[in-house]
DNA sequence: TATTATTATCTCAGATTCAAGATAATTTAA
DNA sequence: TTAAATTATCTTGAATCTGAGATAATAATA
């Protein structure tokens, strides 16, 4: 029986990233945030005021989960809406000082634990494996 | 305003997982087949019968989640759930005849698709790739 | 100007996921 | 043997996601 899988770097990197993606969960969940609800949140903290369809964008997610989503974190008083002067489609959403406060405090204890999970690579490792990386996402 | 992240590896690791997760999405939509079905199915196709914990245990989906995609796969008649005789508690689970011919057709082009995504690496490239995928992998 | 197309957001129904608890069977240990 | 602990699966409810369609505003064009 036994019919194996041929490709080896697609598996580990598949078996990689969901590793991470699943630490990223837990780490979040001391937060009291979904892995949306944070991709949200930083987008607003590293760009400032964002319409709903910018961050949409940057996190790739559907409009429909977009309105769930805002919605939430609207409830929470982390971010707020606000109409657009200009175009009245458009709604501007910003972090509240609140929101802001929080990812003062979720920032940096993040960025460390991203970087604990790459230490083990130096700096030339890391250099090559950003270009392989890169040479695969182009092609995808 | 502009707060950078300034972990390239882990940001181009993160897209890229990402995109192929989505290619693959898209290729299963083909078949009707959502990614976590998709999953269970290629368990089956490559080791043959396993029990339902088994099967979640290789592809990390909650007991509830195997519950109701095994009920899925076998409405539409791809897989069967058998009584394991020698502990009541268990249930094997074997792909029906309709559910191996379906994976006859769906496996060779899956794997082409999956090796046309890492043929921008040469053996030495995919090699060190694995090796540094590897050592991210073991710390996380 | 009036019509048409596009855009941004929201609504809703359906699908999928997990966590917690229920059920039933088996194993361990007193 | 009986009681307690463990294990495998299923059930249920809540959360979240998507896609299709609705709504409202703007832009483009005849």
């Amino acid at each position: 029986m036994e019919r194996k899988c041929n490709n080896l770097p697609f598996l580990i990197l598949m078996q990689t990233s969901k590793a991470i993606h699943e630490r990223i969960k837990e780490e979040m969940a001391q937060n009291k945030l979904s892995i949306t609800e944070f991709s949200v949140l930083e987008v607003l903290y590293q760009k400032g005021k964002q319409t709903i369809q910018q961050i949409g964008n940057c996190i790739l997610i559907s409009s429909g989960s977009m309105t769930y989503v805002i919605d939430k974190l609207e409830q929470r008083g982390l971010l707020s809406r606000n109409a657009c002067s200009d175009d009245r489609r458009v709604i501007h959403v910003t972090l509240t000082a609140d929101g802001n406060e929080l990812m003062n405090v979720i920032m940096p204890k993040y960025h460390d634990f991203v970087n604990q999970m790459f230490e083990s690579l130096d700096d030339d490792e890391a250099e090559t494996f950003v270009q392989l990386l890169k040479k695969v996402r182009n092609i995808v």
